[in-house]
DNA sequence: CACTTGACCTGTCCGC
DNA sequence: TGCGGACAGGTCAAGT
């Protein structure tokens, strides 16, 4: 999914598309993709303006007029894209074909479009979920922090007051897991997911493998700069598309293109030129120098 | 507590 | 061309 990066993309990309637009209309096909829609919607949905859009970890929050606030999660496959008017446009007339940043989405909606909302302009925000992993949520905008997971997340990496410090206290709450486990659980430090957790370890020299306890702090503060290197640059790129991700208006990223590991099995590491390789780690595919990153 | 596996879903790719 | 299996950026729950 969408990390960190991209959900942070498609936040900023939205708050200048919807902002101080009344919805009107919203419709769904997958009652999970937005389980409490038929009881709550009409009331508090239909009417209400876009106040504002933040972001924590991976969640986007969608606040209302109607002191509701939609709360989404993008999960693998989950896209966020606004349309302005008419949706009749197809893939090569949109972007251009072989364009650069041409588009991952067609006419919409599609066969992955999950939720619908529609504004007083006749404008349009498509929430599309291939594998039906994603949701939206209608909560109380009183209530949104006291939601499990926001009780539960950890801080922000990007936070200026995230400190090295703070990042290395955050860490050893699990000395004995492996530090790839560790940098995904979204409970020690927010937003960071697969590619940006492999990008990281790479850029720090260290084995996804090592336990947190066996990790120097030489090393872990080079991790905290690395990690707020790699989400930085990629929010700069615009996130990461591999196969679904695209922004808020339907464009893809280009974090990749300038991945050092993530997806690069096979390939010279940009560092020392040894092959790439992949392995599993905390259950996920993980890309690794065996040079540069030995155990 | 740490780690693995299976679920949740659809789609794609790879080998036979 | 078809078919089965593995795999995909995320999280949960349940089992060892």
């Amino acid at each position: 999914m969408p990390e960190l990066p991209e959900v942070e993309t498609v936040r900023t990309g939205l708050s200048q598309l919807i902002i101080g637009k009344v919805i009107a209309r919203v419709a769904h096909d997958w009652d999970k993709s937005f389980p409490n829609a038929k009881t709550d919607v009409n009331k508090f949905v239909i009417g209400a303006q876009v106040i504002e859009i933040r972001r924590r970890a991976k969640v986007l929050l969608i606040d209302l007029s109607s002191n509701y606030t939609l709360v989404i999660h993008l999960k693998m496959t989950g896209q966020l894209v606004y349309v302005q008017g008419s949706t009749l446009y197809s893939k090569g007339e949109r972007f251009g074909a072989g364009h650069p940043n041409d588009s991952l989405v067609g006419d919409l909606p599609d066969k992955s479009t999950r939720v619908t909302i529609e504004f007083s302009d006749g404008s349009q925000l498509f929430f599309n979920d291939q594998r039906k992993f994603g949701w939206v949520k209608l909560v109380e905008s009183h209530n949104v922090q006291s939601l499990k997971f926001m009780m539960t997340v950890g801080p922000e990496p990007l936070d200026a007051d995230f400190t090295q410090i703070a990042f290395r206290k955050r860490l050893l709450r699990r000395p004995n897991t492996n530090i790839k486990a560790v940098l995904l659980d979204q409970t020690v430090i927010a937003g960071i997911g697969n590619i940006y957790a492999d990008e990281s370890l790479w850029g720090a020299k260290i084995n996804p493998t090592t336990l947190v306890k066996d990790l120097s702090v030489q090393k872990i503060n080079t991790l905290y700069a690395e990690v707020r290197y790699v989400l930085n640059l990629a929010i700069e790129k615009g996130g990461s598309s591999d196969r679904n991700y695209v922004n808020a208006e339907g464009k893809k990223g280009s974090y990749l293109s300038f991945a050092r590991v993530f997806r690069r099995e096979g390939q010279p590491c940009p560092r020392c030129s040894t092959i790439i390789i992949k392995t599993r780690v905390a259950g996920r595919g993980t890309h690794t120098c065996p040079k540069c990153q030995k155990p």
